[in-house]
DNA sequence: AATGAATGAGCCTTCATTCAT
DNA sequence: GATGAATGAAGGCTCATTCAT
């Protein structure tokens, strides 16, 4: 038994380090000497433990997404009978809270940035998969803020300026990136969030008085034509 | 002379195809028989023209910001005279014109971002220029929006904010990419930016408010600490 | 002009030496690093100059293929109308030419033997190929031999008699193959053939009687129901 | 007692399965981890059941030429007495069967053939022992055919003429082999047998009547040199 | 000036083998 | 006795780079 265990134990100092390496390094630039290396192992043990540098790379981003959803899950432990602002604080500070774990979780979000911007192909499924699963969140939350009349280009748009500012609040690379940019570490993470509260809500309001007064200003006229070209408004 | 010339054009093609392919690839995944297959030249003309690989991709990256700089300015053709609100619309218009951009600036993006994420350390010190002069112009802008009495990190955290919208909003790689996501193409780039002004003003507006609302409390409360002003409204 | 020239002697040299390198071990206890050493280049010659191992393999194929069609054409200048124990004389001895050449043909037969009892794949096509016109060929040769009203079993067993005996004579490897065994070398070809004639055309004969009798057989009882099971004659 | 029992079990099925797998893929190809997985057993029980793959290879051929022996020997049963055709019929038809044995006893020849065409070196000595007693056996039915005047190397080429049909009339990998090519399955066998048979006879008897015709010839000539008989008709 | 030829370094991967348990 | 863990050596291949022409 004890075999068996120092070799579940390799493999998991493997699979740490080649989250390290991938995030640091990107997928390319990271090499099994490197990985094995700094876990201590020989070269060959990549493809001994996970067949594979390519099945190596998802079976890390899997290990961090798993990770991140046990720890930082989205909804914060709220339900969907909480207030949306609510929620909606709990979606934005479990994002920051993920990309400012002093540990490691922030290594899932260089990953996801880096596949964004040069992708591999290796981790478009469960990439995909992820996306509709927290689009399909935040989404609900905000179409409640914005009520029915908004169209869905509002909602989509109005997601797009929340989540942006999650995403690049997050630390990018040591020197350069918006952490450093932006005078960001984890003690600040909730300041932060509360910073994206209250610059979004004000937003969101605009946005739901302006589909108003297009609504309303539509009904007076009678026109009940789509104008914007983007689609209408769901139930 | 006609011999230069075509030495010259010939350097300009290889330039032209290197943009393309280092921000379609990546650094790492450009080869130089892919660019110089495209340019249509033998292989060995990147080390003749450009010395190293190193040397083209930023000879290229300068190539791109050239371009941006002079197709669309951040000022957008307005005086620091102008009002912050116009001038802010513009520097976002500037932004999202450049990404949108049907030849070739959102290449620039594409490289920047990569560079964010998957840095190479080939491209550290323009980056850093530009940046910190993207950050003077906006920063100036958000100052006069928010008021002298806002802290340092009340005016950076609203730059992140508003900045992150402009970045998100850029197209990535086909398929996954924010562009496909929030279904935006260049049609859309006006409409977006009023999106992101409508979104944004609100919100810059709650964040001063706040911010003059505290300064009277401490004014009342006979407290002028923090003279730095780069901190601040810890609890 | 005199730099292209080099390029291609490189390239023969590198072929040249693949033949050999090939026949002697095999496909796949070939390596790059010897082929090379042998032709006095990088290892990384074979992939600049052949795109990969498989192709080396198939182009050194296709190189001997063409020698021996050139030096040992089948039909050994011989036409059609030419008597079929002429025609078949000069196929046994073009055969055993290839195999028996001082120089370099008998690695042709021993890639073609590696790939008939150890196949890799990368020659199905160029053997079938060429395996269907050397039937063809001695086919009909045989058909005439052995006259219309030979079954095509018998005729394709003949064949099997006659070519078994121009593939098992060739040389194999230097020790215990059957060149070593049989005690053949290249002067004896000549004598070889004429024993393989003297053996096989007795042998033919026999199968014509035999089959020439069947038929007389069934003409006398009436019947002419094929009770072989293996298909007819043809014309 | 058990124990043990065990261990010889799983020994003979590494055995077997080490047939198999040598036959199909060749002794470079075959992998522990292939054998040892059909085997159900660790991949380091090759090395310590047989010390090495080497080891393993030269195991499963002794262990197949065994089988061979005891299954088809090549007397086929029948004494020195028995009249040379009879024993070479059951000379061939031992050949054929054991190459067309629906179980495993093609494998033999496969790598018997293998050997002869890529060899490893590893089963030279059995081979040539082997390969002493097949001549030993099939020479000793040739002399007799041919009578005492023919040469040895009439002899030993009629072997050749004979040996070489049995050869690639059996089974080669699937599709290529000669066994498809000329339409050959286990049930045609003894068919098979008849035909070499008819085939060869005649051959021998031409070969014996032009050695008689050239003692008599020389026996004209008073001529009585070449007293080795190994040699004789050069021109 | 420009390029074809050639290379060296390094990567991912495979596999027989060893060793501690 | 038997096996899971781990490795060293080697292979095919890619690619930026150099050099002679």
């Amino acid at each position: 038994m004890s075999k068996r265990r120092r070799g579940e134990a390799t493999k998991e100092r493997l699979l740490d380090e080649a989250c390290k390496v991938f995030a640091e390094k990107g997928y390319r630039d990271a090499t099994h000497a490197e990985i094995c290396r700094r876990a201590q192992v020989n070269a060959a043990a990549v493809n001994y433990y996970f067949v594979s540098k390519e099945a190596l790379y998802q079976a890390a981003f899997e290990h961090l997404a798993q990770q991140a959803d046990a720890l930082y899950p989205l909804d914060g432990g709220l339900t969907p009978a909480a207030a949306p602002e609510e929620r909606l604080r709990a979606f934005i500070r479990a994002h920051l809270g993920r990309m400012f774990d002093p540990e490691r979780l922030d290594y899932l979000h260089r990953i996801r940035m880096a596949e964004m911007f040069d992708p591999t192909g290796l981790l478009a499924e469960p990439l995909a998969r992820q996306l509709a699963q927290d689009r399909d969140h935040i989404l609900r939350i905000l179409r409640e803020l914005l009520g029915p009349q908004a169209t869905q280009r509002e909602v989509e748009w109005c997601e797009m300026s929340v989540m942006s500012q999650c995403f690049v609040a997050a630390p990018g690379p040591g020197d350069g990136g918006p952490r450093a940019l932006f005078k960001l570490d984890a003690s600040t993470a909730d300041d932060l969030a509360e910073h994206i509260m209250a610059f979004s809500l004000p937003g969101i309001a605009e946005i739901r008085r302006r589909s108003l007064s297009r609504v309303a200003a539509r009904a007076a006229a009678g026109d009940d034509a789509d104008g914007d070209g983007s689609g209408g408004q769901t139930a």
